[in-house]
DNA sequence: GTTGAGCGTT
């Protein structure tokens, strides 16, 4: 009961889903219970965080037993000052299949099966309240949106663009090998019964080596952010192939001679 | 140390 989250969505069969938005940064879900507590059952909560850098986006989840009660702390939280900041609190349209949500409630996924517009109110929203958000929805578009834009960017990153071409594995698969090495992760499963204080237990992963996946993200200065365990010599896994190519025996003068000289670090030409 | 529209995890 201490631990929310932990092990993805615990029971959301007749839970009600509400979404905090307009939430500091800082905000954790242990400062979210105490509020939403208060004014019903709060079944569990849950703040999508980053993925690379493990930071909330600004908005939680909470799920409440009771429709009433949820519907009671939207009417009090929603406006209410947290951390400095008003927060919104309002029923999910959106469920975390990604399948809209019944007037707030999540259903399971065979219910749509059977599910045939049972109810003939799918907005629990007035008219003007969904024109209102569209226009604004609209007009942010135009505007730039920073965190959430390149949540998107990688989101949708997530899938690997290997070409599975088995022409001649025996170049070809260098370039994958590289990747695969660089993918190396050092996440201790120990890290879960180190921490301690956190009720709602959230997943904050601190590791920043997920960074090497994205280095011309955010890295003000790459050479530090390069993997320490990696030398930037050998960062260059084609290069390191092309030796072995038979085409390896290059006078020394021609190499002075000719004004590119081939570095081994300054030859990363883009891929 | 940062940002601020929106809809989610093992």
């Amino acid at each position: 009961m201490s631990h929310f989250g932990r092990s993805g969505p615990p029971d959301i069969k007749d839970t009600y889903s509400l979404l905090v938005l307009n939430i500091t940064f800082r905000t954790t879900a242990d400062d979210l219970f105490p509020l939403f507590d208060k004014y019903g059952k709060v079944v569990d909560i849950f703040i999508p965080r980053d993925r690379r850098t493990g930071e909330s986006r600004g908005f939680a989840f909470v799920r409440y037993k009771y429709a009433e009660e949820a519907q009671r702390a939207v009417e009090k939280l929603d406006g209410r000052t947290v951390d400095g900041r008003d927060i919104m609190v309002q029923f999910a349209k959106y469920g975390p299949n990604a399948e809209p949500i019944k007037k707030g409630r999540i259903v399971e996924a065979f219910s749509r099966s059977r599910g045939r517009s049972r109810s003939r109110s799918p907005r629990p929203r007035h008219r003007d309240d969904y024109k209102d958000r569209d226009h604004r929805r609209r007009s942010r578009s135009r505007s730039r949106s920073r965190s959430r834009g390149r949540y998107e960017r990688d989101r949708y990153s997530t899938r690997q663009r290997d070409h599975p071409r088995h022409s001649s594995r025996s170049r070809s698969r260098s370039r994958s090998l590289s990747r695969s090495q660089s993918r190396s992760r050092s996440m201790s499963p120990g890290e879960y019964k180190g921490r301690g204080g956190g009720k709602f237990g959230e997943r904050r992963n601190r590791s920043r080596s997920i960074d090497s996946a994205s280095p011309a993200r955010r890295s003000p200065s790459p050479e530090r952010s390069l993997s320490p365990r990696k030398s930037p010599g050998e960062n260059s896994p084609e290069k390191g192939d092309g030796d072995r190519s038979p085409v390896r025996s290059v006078s020394p003068k021609l190499q002075k001679a000719d004004s590119r000289s081939p570095s081994p670090h300054s030859s990363d030409q883009h891929e």
